[in-house]
DNA sequence: AGGGTGATAAACT
DNA sequence: GTTTATCACCCTA
């Protein structure tokens, strides 16, 4: 399967988070609507960015080709996958930030059982765990079938309209970047919280 | 509704 | 040693 996004280049990773809205992702038997995403830049243009600083063995899949997973683990206990954008060679990164579970909702509420069904995939960690994907995805292709999880294109158009841009979540970087799009009136869009600084522990 | 905070580990400096 | 693209839970209204 190819797909136009595939081929445009890293800097036009904001309009692909656009276009990839509406989407479905498929994974271990869960099927996800995408309803919300953000936009990663590559090196040097945006410090809220993994790859800002150029390639290490974390970001690696971020400078190969689009349309791969990219899966980091944070704050100790969760995992967030992104789609990669750009040509070979260069880094950026859509996150799935949330969506509506629209297939295997038996199965997302057994992987979250103390959820509603508005927040199963609501917040990227909790998508990636509706979908019961970890690092064994990272890297692999998200549109030829190959590995864990599979993209395909909207069943009913997006309207354009309905389409919503504003500030990333929780970045501590380039807060004036509005780089995250979202589909109105969707209740599945995770709520808006800054990014709040961490507190040493007290000494004791 | 909204704000604060603890849990917990890896990557990076 | 510091930071972190989060979640769940507890508090105040």
């Amino acid at each position: 399967m190819t797909y136009t996004w595939l081929d445009a280049p890293a800097a036009d990773v904001a309009a692909t988070a656009r276009t990839l809205l509406g989407w479905d992702v498929s994974g271990n038997g869960v099927r996800v609507r995408l309803t919300e995403v953000e936009a990663y830049a590559g090196t040097g243009a945006d410090p809220a960015s993994h790859a800002h600083r150029g390639p290490t063995p974390r970001n690696r899949v971020m400078f190969g080709p689009a349309g791969h997973v990219y899966v980091y683990f944070v704050f100790g206990m969760h995992w967030c996958a992104n789609i990669v954008c750009g040509r070979d060679g260069e880094a950026a990164a859509v996150l799935l930030r949330a969506g509506e579970v629209v297939d295997g909702i038996g199965i997302a509420r057994d992987r979250r059982p103390h959820a509603s069904d508005r927040d199963l995939a609501r917040g990227p960690a909790r998508l990636v765990t509706a979908l019961g994907l970890d690092r064994d995805a990272n890297g692999t292709s998200a549109v030829d079938g190959t590995g864990p999880l599979l993209l395909t294109p909207p069943v009913e158009a997006v309207d354009p309209a309905r389409v919503v841009a504003g500030p990333r979540v929780g970045v501590a970087a380039a807060h004036d970047l509005p780089w995250r799009f979202w589909l109105a009136d969707e209740p599945s869009v995770s709520v808006y919280r800054r990014h709040s600084p961490r507190r040493r522990p007290a000494p004791r």
